[in-house]
DNA sequence: CAGTGGTCTAGACCACCCT
DNA sequence: GGGTGGTCTAGACCACTGC
């Protein structure tokens, strides 16, 4: 058994529901039925369709049964910011990425206020600007601790920061938290991007923390107003 | 046992991290300890602390234990938008709700379109604008299927509409989906809140579903850009 | 190595829904 | 009353961390 058995349940299940063979308003097999076809407990199957139910796939109701969600209405992903790469690929549009900087400095005040460290700690900045069909929309600065981070470089950020982080640092993420605002646009703001004239710019703060809760990298995303659109999902918890 | 077991630890430890009395860092008791001490299963436990993980609470880590995380920094409420009340209760400030409409009438295409209903469907439409510290920053503009919702009044308008769905109605709520963007504002905005000279206004558009599935509210919330703000708390799910 | 959390089992009783 | 999901139990084995 190489992959969780509930993880393999839910993996079937998210499958035919994006893929469509599992239309909306099906109603899927009972508890107890699921757990003799994949001959396993009814936790396990259960702990599957939680997982089912928490992401929006599906939908239980207490006597009735579980039933699929219409997923097509929730505009991917279920929950969170349209990140760029999702958002070309959604699109279908050529998209680039511009790296402007990748340096290794000194925090300074401001960025050591984000990152709770002393303002002469040395971090990476990387600025990178996001082109969507010809147009600079998206500024993203993303700010690491160099004591965790020791090497980046502009070919990394070219790709995927993220990927080398998790895959070649092997670092583990926890959790994360986004502060969303909307703030007067600057100079720096104007230069790096098309901005035409707008005179505000929607701010998105990610604070990333490790599995050690230690926060080691700050992230401020600074999205054009007129291509902003941020999705949230929410299951009501019954308290 | 009025009260299922697993809520009653989750409640007992998530008051006392907001209380402050677990500071963050304090290593949580095996679960195996906890087990023992509230005269249940391990399981029972586990359905506890996953609560207080997926809530931002705590932190788990394979082999070593779990840990209390700092919430201070998490600002409340963990995730979602600072709703009006809630801005207001923070704040401290003194706040008013002002019902500008209350009225029965057909949805309308636009509405119809957002309620997935024919356009002829009545609605109830309420409109409400949010006043802190003497400035109209929010416009609520609420429309509910008239066939569920089936009376409304300026007084419930004046209250929670919230409270009166849920306690009085008796409705289910069992999902909801947020989409935030910036879009220009109209002279609705302007001549109903203090809208300065800002040319756009951040929309969040609310669809609240049934436990049946059934779409039965549509909110169209509009911000003032500078008094706007959300909060996304995300825990990282390994797969 | 002992201790921890992650997965899994094979039962049980309950509350709820529909017919 | 029969079927459903929600809770709970008392075990078991595993993978991972720390000493």
């Amino acid at each position: 058994m190489r992959e969780n058995k509930y993880l393999q349940i839910y993996n079937e299940y998210s499958n035919q529901i994006h893929s469509g063979q599992l239309l909306p308003g099906t109603k899927l097999p009972s508890e107890s039925e699921l757990a003799e076809a994949y001959t396993t407990s009814r936790e396990t199957v259960r702990k599957a369709l939680n997982l089912l139910f928490r992401e929006g796939y599906i939908h239980k109701i207490k006597g009735r049964g579980s039933f699929v969600l219409d997923m097509t209405r929730m505009d991917f992903p279920v929950t969170g910011l349209i990140s760029f790469k999702e958002m070309a690929d959604t699109l279908g549009t050529a998209s680039r990425t511009l790296v402007e900087r990748t340096i290794q400095e000194p925090a300074g005040s401001a960025i050591a206020r984000h990152l709770q460290i002393p303002p002469e700690t040395l971090i990476w900045k990387v600025v990178r600007a996001r082109e969507i069909e010809g147009e600079r929309i998206i500024l993203d600065k993303d700010y690491f601790r160099a004591d965790i981070v020791s090497f980046l470089s502009e070919e990394i950020a070219e790709g995927s920061i993220y990927e080398y982080l998790e895959l070649e640092l092997g670092l583990k993420i926890s959790y994360a938290k986004k502060l969303i605002s909307v703030e007067p646009s600057t100079e720096e703001d104007h230069r790096l991007l098309d901005l035409k004239n707008f005179t505000h710019i929607v701010v998105v703060r990610n604070y990333v923390y490790l599995e050690n809760t230690v926060l080691y990298q700050y992230t401020e995303s600074r999205h054009r107003l007129d291509k902003f659109q941020f999705v949230d999902f929410a299951r009501r918890v019954r308290r």
